[in-house]
RNA sequence: GGAGCAGUGGCCGAGCGGCUGAAGGCGACGGUCUUGAAAACCGUUGUACCGAAAGGUACCGGGGGUUCGAAUCCCUCCUGCUCCGCCA
């Protein structure tokens, strides 16, 4: 959420985001709400004022006196009434306008419409070449006996699947390297729950918005989260944090859960795009400052690339476009691995950073020291491994010309020093 | 799931219809004293909104109601604790 002093300062900046990020929200139409709402507010004020006065009187006045209160008073509670009304009205116009204005870009944000016009930063990795004829991973998990996609959409619909065997301890073992790295750079593990009420979704920014994307729970009211960034970020929720305590850090590995409507006939091949994986994520909540933002944004960052290095996948970084930003996101890194398969660079990490969008949702706050003014804290957030997707380039560059596997050296500690995957005989 | 009890400021805790944004204590901050510190004493110490300011308004778990007036009475929801049932 946007403060509205500023959209009133300056609302050709949220205009010019609202075209720049493809949201169309009624920025004027906001400001004329806003105003009406204001001096309805204060006429409302005014009227409690003089109730108040009125009421306090009461004790001291004769029998007449009273009498003649107690008409006044009925006569402003009737104004109240009026104007309660149209505050009754207004009221939820603006919370839901306020709900859609997003936050503006950064200036270094390329402008675009979509991902197909996000900005390379820079490539790592070599991309390696085969001297026989590769398989794609669904094969290769296949021969292996390590992949069972069959009877994962024959028991839970498409978009699912099963890990057996080496595989489910590859997959494993992804997430507790992960885990282990980003754990070991001062980030606070925490095991979290994975059904939100409905303010952790607001509060992070994925409602409204997001509903048709989430599992829903209707008889309890909560939702399967899509991601650890709404447990982690909303962790704090509602408090006012001590500032010595900034920054948050904070990383978890959960489940996540997709619903992915509207993305029918889309990426239907193979582990890529599915109803359920899990994930390592990384949050920071540090203090209100652009330049905390921007550091913290690139230690999240780096610390997903270490991940990958050490994996030694090539990858590339790109500057996520403003069409491709969400609601919330001033600024994103994706991290884009090669799968030959697919034979392009194919998104596995994002780094957000969103100022104090998802704090001043979910009322994050802590006291500046210098002034005791409370302020929102800023958020970020990273993939620091998603996995089975990570699995599609771990297996598909670690093939070997006998349709063995060669397992990454950083994954073998978690696999029982196992070095290859080989074909059962 | 059933029964009972409870939810007040950073924390503890009083208040149980108006003079209470809320006693008292702890903590924190500023000051006096001290070579420095401690102790003692004095003062300050919630959040948000409106206002140039003076000041005003709202908030005692959330929502609603009764009343001229509610932290205080009523309803409801949420959360916690205790007991019972059920399941792990």
């Amino acid at each position: 959420m946007i403060d509205i002093k500023q959209i009133r300062d300056n609302p050709e900046q949220f205009k010019d985001a609202c075209s720049a990020k493809h949201f169309n929200v009624d920025i004027d139409g906001l400001l004329a709400v806003d105003a009406e709402l204001k001096t309805v507010k204060q006429q409302l004020q005014d009227i409690s004022t003089d109730k108040n006065r009125l009421g306090r009187s009461i004790p001291k006045l004769s029998p007449e006196e009273k009498q003649s209160a107690l008409s006044q008073l009925s006569e402003l509670k009737q104004r109240e009434a009026e104007y309660n009304e149209q505050l009754g009205q207004l009221q939820p116009q603006f919370d839901e306008l306020m709900q859609q204005v997003p936050q503006p870009a950064d200036d270094d944000v390329p402008l675009g419409k979509d991902d197909t016009e996000n900005i390379e930063i820079r490539k790592e990795g070599e991309i390696p070449r085969f001297d026989f004829e590769p398989k794609d991973h669904v094969q290769l998990g296949l021969a292996l006996g390590i992949i069972d996609i069959e009877r994962g959409v024959k028991l839970a619909g498409t978009r699912n699947y099963f890990l057996k065997g080496d595989g489910a301890l590859l997959h494993w073992a992804v997430l507790r390297f992960a885990m282990d790295l980003v754990a070991g750079r001062g980030y606070v593990p925490l095991s979290v729950p994975l059904l939100m009420k409905d303010e952790a979704m607001r509060g992070t920014g994925y409602y409204p918005g997001s509903e048709d994307q989430t599992y829903r729970m209707e008889k309890d009211q909560l939702n399967l989260v899509g991601t650890a960034e709404v447990p982690l970020t909303a962790y704090r929720m509602g408090e006012i944090v001590d500032a010595d305590e900034l920054p948050l850090k904070y990383v978890a590995l959960s489940s996540c859960f997709r619903r992915e409507a509207g993305a029918a006939g889309k990426d239907t091949y193979g582990l890529y795009r599915i109803h359920q994986f899990d994930k390592v994520e990384q949050v920071v909540v540090c203090a209100n400052s652009a330049e905390e933002s921007r550091k913290y944004h690139e230690e999240i960052l780096a610390n997903a690339e270490a991940v990958m290095r050490d994996l030694g996948l090539p990858y590339r970084v790109v500057n996520v476009c403003t069409g491709d930003l969400g609601r919330g996101q001033a600024k994103k890194f994706d991290i884009e691995a090669w799968m030959p398969s697919r034979g392009k660079y194919c998104e596995t990490h994002s780094a957000s950073k969103f100022y104090e969008f998802q704090a001043r949702r979910m009322n994050l706050r802590y006291k500046e020291p210098g002034t005791k003014r409370n302020l929102f804290c800023h958020t970020l957030n990273n993939t620091v491994i998603a996995s089975p997707r990570i699995l599609i380039p771990i297996l598909e560059l670690y093939q070997n010309a006998d349709g063995s596997l060669t397992i990454p050296e950083v994954l073998r500690p978690y696999m029982n020093g196992k070095q290859k995957i080989t074909q059962p005989s």
